[in-house]
This record gives C-alpha cells, sequence and structure tokens, in this order.
DNA sequence: ACATATATGATAGTAAAACTACTATATTTG
DNA sequence: CAAATATAGTAGTTTTACTATCATATATGT
C-alpha cells in the first residue's frame, strides 16, 4: 500500500468544519500541528492562540477552518475512523475466510501503529496516542445528540459496521455483534492507555502484544453462541 | 442493606480536596449540587459559578473546599468506586462459588443503578450517569501520572483486583485477568451511554438487560483458557 | 459569658481562553 | 488586469478559572 495511496484522500464529513483544510497549505499545517501539540500538552491544554504560534499564523486564520478546538478534535478523529475503515478494507482484499478475516480486522484495529510515509502532513503514531487519549471526549458530551444528527459518527458506524458483518457471516443468529465490537474498539484504546499510565488496571504479558491477543480471542470466542 | 448504612461513610483520598465536603453542611450541599449540575448541564459547561447560584453559596466559599471542578470531578468519581466496592462486598457475601461470586460482581458493575434512600444527599441514578459520561475524563489527561502517584485511582485499582480476585480463584493461571474486568467495567459504562446516544454502536435485546448479560457471558467464557 | 478560632459570605480583581470584527495585503483565477 | 479569495495583523468582548481581602456569623474552650 505505497504508492497508490498518494491519490486517495480521506473524507471527513464537511459539516466538522468551516473550510476543508485539505484544500490548502495552511489548512494541512492547522492539522499537522494540532496532531503535534495535543498529542505534546493534551486537548485541554490546548488553544488555539498556541497553535498558531507554533504553525506562525494567526488565531483569527484557524477560525476560518474550524469553530472550536472541539470541532478540529472531531475532524482528527473522524479522519482516524475514516484512515482505519481503509486500512481495513485493504487488508482484508482476497481473505476468503470469515474467521480469518475477523482476526486480521481486529489485530488492526487493536495494534500498535508504526509510522509510514502516506498522508505526508500527518503522523500518524501521533494521531494514534490523541485518538487513545483525546477521542472518546468527541461524544462524552451534552452536544452529542445534535453532532450525531449532523452525521459527525457516521464514520465510525461505518467501520463498526463493517467488522459486524464479518461476525454475521460466522455466526448470523449472534445477538450482540455491535457491542462486541465496540467493545473491542474502546477497549483496545483504554488498556494501551492502561499499560502507560494505569498498568495495574491491565496486564502485560512478555513476549506478546497482550491487547491485540486477548481482543482477538474475544472476538472469537464470544460470538460462538 | 438499610439502616446499618447510615453509620458508614465511604472513604475519598483526601489529597483530592481542600477540607472534606462529608464534614460540613455546605460540603454536602457542594457534593449533591455538583451532581444535580453536571448531570444537567455536562462537566465541560459545569462552573463554580454556576454552582454557587445553584446551591446558594459564593464562589470562593467552593474554592475553600476543592482546587479546581476536575477535582471535585475526581471526588465523585472516587466516591462512587468506594461505593462500588462497598457494593460488591456486601452483595458477595456468604456466597461460596467463585462462579456465582463472579456472575454477582459482574451484574453489580453493569446494572441499571436505582434509587435508594442511603447516603442521603447523593442521587446514585444522576452519579451514575455522570460517572458515565464524565468519570473517564479525569485519567484521560496530562495530570494522569501526577494524580496517580498521589494515588487518586487506588479506590478503582481495588475494585478492579477485588474482581481479578476471583477470576483467579476460578482459574489461577489466566493470562488477562486485569484486562477483563477493566474491559467490563469500561465497556459497560460506554454500552449504557450508546444506548442512549449512538444506538448504532450497540445492541438492544428484547425482554433482557443486553449489557449485563453481555458481559456476565464475557467474563465466565473468557477466563476458560 | 467572653475570647478566639473557624466557617462562610460578599466583593473585587487578574490572567487566560474562546471567540468576533475589522482592515490591510498578498495570491490566485477568470 | 480586475476581481475574488486567502491570509495576516490587530484589537476588542465575554466568560472562565482562579486569588485576595474583609466582614460577619457560628462554634468552641475556658
Amino acid at each position: 500500500m505505497d504508492n497508490l495511496l498518494s491519490n486517495i484522500k480521506i473524507k471527513v464529513n464537511d459539516k466538522v468544519f468551516i473550510k476543508d483544510p485539505e484544500s490548502s497549505e495552511l489548512g494541512k499545517r492547522i492539522v499537522q500541528g494540532t496532531i503535534g501539540l495535543i498529542d505534546e500538552i493534551g486537548f485541554e491544554q490546548f488553544t488555539f492562540k498556541k497553535l498558531a504560534k507554533e504553525i506562525k499564523t494567526s488565531e483569527a486564520s484557524i477560525y476560518r477552518y474550524f469553530d472550536s478546538k472541539h470541532h478540529l478534535l472531531v475532524y482528527i478523529t473522524l479522519w482516524y475512523w475514516g484512515w482505519m475503515e481503509y486500512r481495513i478494507v485493504f487488508k482484508l482484499m482476497n481473505i476468503e475466510s470469515a474467521e480469518e478475516r475477523l482476526t486480521i480486522a481486529v489485530k488492526t484495529l487493536t495494534e500498535v501503529i508504526e509510522e509510514d510515509k502516506d498522508f505526508n502532513h500527518i503522523n500518524k503514531v501521533k494521531l494514534h496516542r490523541i485518538v487513545i487519549r483525546e477521542s472518546s471526549k468527541i461524544y462524552l458530551n451534552k452536544s452529542v445528540d445534535n453532532e450525531n444528527s449532523e452525521g459527525f459518527f457516521l464514520a465510525y458506524k461505518r467501520l463498526v459496521e463493517r467488522v459486524v458483518k464479518i461476525i454475521l457471516e460466522i455466526n448470523p443468529t449472534y445477538k450482540y455483534p455491535h457491542m462486541l465490537v465496540s467493545t473491542i474498539i474502546e477497549g483496545a484504546h483504554h488498556q494501551r492507555y492502561f499499560a502507560k499510565h494505569l498498568p495495574r488496571l491491565t496486564d502485560v504479558v512478555n513476549g506478546e502484544d497482550a491487547v491485540t491477543t486477548f481482543y482477538q480471542k474475544m472476538a472469537l470466542t464470544q460470538l460462538k453462541d
């Protein structure tokens, strides 16, 4: 998945931004700078003023792209979901066995992200850390119902639905496919965070990626009834 | 568990507050008012000024109890974890079978909370909604390592450890007990939230509490290998 | 009963955050 | 080349998150 990616663009719901940050140089610097800065100082400490200084533009210019820092966080999170869906589609190509496809999908959703050169201005390692620490804040608030009705979370739902379909291929009568998938996605984020900051809430096992192993096993065993 | 509870108090790490809110009338009003107000308007919109108005005191007086709204959220969350641990200990009394104890523990951790009259000034239905929507914000931020070293999260770790012990009774060689328990606790919160706000990320099944059923089954099946 | 400590209330002030508005200049496009 | 668009720069407003000060009320110890 190397060169062909230079032609594709991850689409993000255009109600999230005022002006598409992919449409200009400054827009890309905003996204890139945001990822660097939120990774470094955290979403609560992050302000447009600091970002403006970092990327050498003005606060007012950033406000021309995004209504608020909340929208900016939504943007990069949706980009991440879109990118995840893309990766999964890619990795599942030409794999017939539903079990194998489920295993790959869960691995993709839960594994550690390594840096690559696609989508140059987006550092995926930093983005992954941000998604782990900050992404749940985009829906864990009072504006969720409004933003849901604007379609903000469709990318997430599509991603979940894609894995749900594999599960239902394996067991068409399984009652909790959505719960299983969303538990795995959110759970993997939590476990990676705990491993770094609250290790007594998780289990580190030598010589394996415990998070991925744990959720892969969970996926395969839970749907068997 | 009725009257005897009037004599007990849930202990919260005293580094979280400046002055113990249980030690005065105003302190209790602060906690009670906070639970009402955060439930109503959400943590982001919640301010000490609004709280002061609500409970008819001054901003300055609230600052005598808590350093910041973040500390206040930590306080009510820790109270919740302490209360949860208490409930579990209570419900497990005199139950011998480890499997049965695990089932009860998971039910207690995942079920819908009903109002009761214990700890009068704390509305547990509202508190539960707040914990679901807001509690992860107490550790998903840059101050987590500092606050962890102050012992803020010991109540949570103790709660997890208690269930971990039951799991290891059933299967002493199970490799992921902490992951399993923290996945269940956080997962149940997420699923209850999704059911209300993002229903396509979860599964609603008629005639059963799908969240509790799902995680009970998960607990019992996952540890079998 | 009186002094003293402690708790609360009332008010004011500061620094930063989260915007909005306006004007000027540079760049792109038709 | 004109017109539209993008960006920069500056200034101002409101709200939040605090800190400080002083007055008053209440409780407590002797």
